[in-house]
DNA sequence: CTGTTAGCGCCTTCAC
DNA sequence: GTGAAGGCGCTAACAG
């Protein structure tokens, strides 16, 4: 166990092993040109020192690491969390590691300045491409292979994946006017976020279509939580002419919402149908299955590492902005609106 | 916006500004010994290239990157993200960046050989120290800045920062015990998982301290998701001799548990008491609040920040083995046992 | 098959 | 105050 000074490199390596740091290298890369005995040992002295090769010295040199970086504002949100997951799944399957840069909370003030410093950083250091989720900026300062999932703007320098914000709401809303439904509530995400802008105006869109006007009352602002829903719900339902259903701008608003409905007594989808919006995992157990909008989050992060993928290997990209598609899941929340009798 | 290669380096400011490299490398680091005008200039020209110094070339030759690195195997764990909350936290107020790597799935069986991996990979070259969350190694060969949070033994060869699942577990037993529940079922986490173990073993311990046999199909083994928590307790409530409280090992099984209550027609807490374990932001709204243990866990994750900041700069640290004391939350899903009336 | 040589981008002496 | 030179750990030519 020689531990000369805290790291052991590539030199000690090849001294330990009578070869040249060269050889070493070779051994490191899989060339195929190494004799077997000397391949063989080599390995047992890497193994008996416990030598890895440094990232930083490595990208230096070859300017080509095998990770990839992940640039994401806030964990908490159930979207950003199921963007990583669906990356980090794709990446496994190729031969490249995940590297995640995280904000800690997407409220903070100094985020888009970090933003912007890590896809510096990360960029044209140790990392091959990056993947920005919900980017702030517009534009980014880096001739490096960057994707963004779920720009602020259709139109982008960049590649991206979209999710199909307003045509999403709009197939939720026509799932509720088909029903009969014409006061249906709105309950709104955290009116910073682009999806949060889109969603509503699938609302309002669909609405218009409709021939409904609109009622403000109806739209409650939200922030895509849980107890925020509940709030907005409860105050949804003590209008004077309260929503026979209500479209909450996310899953976790929706539950929020369902919660505040049985707590005033009323029932779901008998007195007022819900949907919801993303498909997350609770979606489908919760009060026996909420209706909702799929919008495929893993799958915008498979697709986004792909397209990384390509830019890294110079292929060519046939979309450069990819709309991933919505559908639209009917559960056992929203059901036909019951006439009065007569 | 010259730009000759990909990417501009500290050369490209040098010549473009007029001096030498070392120059701009003194006014990259705030070095005092540089003329106003100089320093002034060199700033201008770096915002004009957009230069951004190569974390891999200033790690390899300063042995500093001031970047913490993070190690957790499975971000849908509300333990491990939360983690992740309380360390971004805490390194946001010192002059530290947060780099996370995380292997997507716990379940995975690759996930230990990556995990060592991974932390020879980051330590030694773009990290100054690395926390582990729940490692399954018991040992790193790294003379690295390292700190664990909730390793797997309490004897480690790193410091580590532990919750005191047992004792958490036992002291919502002995609330449970207290109101006079006797019939007290447990829903387990995953059996792989250190505070699964334990959570279980204060569970076992309560009982026999309080001299009441162990009945075995009070014993649910679950996976800390809702669903299956959902699942255990059907399996609970439909049992000959139905428990009058339930003890589920985190707040997700705890809420799953409540629903099925719900669903069976039964009320919580008048049927059956509820405590939950975590204190994660859901426990506080669902059911009116449920009741459980607070094991801070984004305070671990500032003292693991505290800890390996410690390290890093070589100073002493008091405690090498950090047990992060709990405290039982109680609120309205627990009450006492309503014997039957005579 | 293996060793030698030359940098990658940056920081740090040491001169001037 | 500033520039020149050396080297961090590694890989990619080119020799042998």
């Amino acid at each position: 166990m020689a531990r000369k000074k805290s790291t052991v490199t590539i030199q000690d390596v090849a001294a330990a092993a009578g070869v040249s740091v060269s050889t070493v290298s070779r051994v490191l890369n899989n060339k195929d040109d190494v004799a077997e005995e000397t391949y063989e040992n080599i390995q047992r002295v890497i193994k008996e020192l416990g030598y890895t090769s440094s990232l930083a010295a490595k990208s230096m040199r070859s300017r080509k690491t095998n990770v990839i970086g992940l640039i994401v504002s806030d964990l908490n949100q159930s979207f950003c969390l199921n963007v990583v997951k669906g990356v980090n799944r794709a990446i496994e399957r190729l031969d490249y590691d995940l590297l995640v840069y995280t904000g800690g909370d997407s409220t903070d003030r100094t985020w888009p300045v970090r933003e912007r410093q890590y896809v510096s950083l990360l960029n044209g250091s140790i990392t091959d491409g990056i993947i920005v989720v919900t980017p702030t900026a517009e534009t980014f300062s880096t001739n490096f292979p960057l994707v963004a999932i779920d720009p602020h703007r259709d139109s982008t320098d960049f590649p991206a994946v979209i999710a199909t914000n307003r045509i999403g709401a709009m197939s939720a809303m026509e799932h509720l006017l088909g029903l009969g439904h014409r006061r249906i509530g709105f309950i709104g995400g955290r009116p910073d976020l682009q999806s949060a802008i889109r969603r509503l105006e699938g609302y309002k869109d669909s609405l218009r279509q409709a021939n409904i006007p609109l009622d403000p009352d109806l739209i409650q602002i939200g922030d895509f939580t849980q107890e925020t829903g509940y709030r907005c719900a409860k105050k949804l339902i003590s209008l004077p002419e309260r929503p026979t259903a209500i479209f909450a701008a996310n899953d976790k608003s929706a539950i929020g919402a369902i919660e505040a409905i049985i707590d005033a007594g009323l029932t779901v989808p008998n007195d007022i149908s819900v949907v919801g919006f993303d498909n997350i995992e609770e979606a489908s157990c919760v009060h026996g299955g909420i209706t909702t909008v799929d919008q495929f989050i893993a799958d915008m992060g498979r697709v986004a590492v792909e397209m990384l993928v390509n830019l890294i290997q110079n292929k060519p990209i046939e979309n450069t902005l990819y709309r991933m598609p919505t559908r639209l899941l009917v559960r056992s929340t929203s059901q036909a609106l019951i006439t009065k009798a007569g």
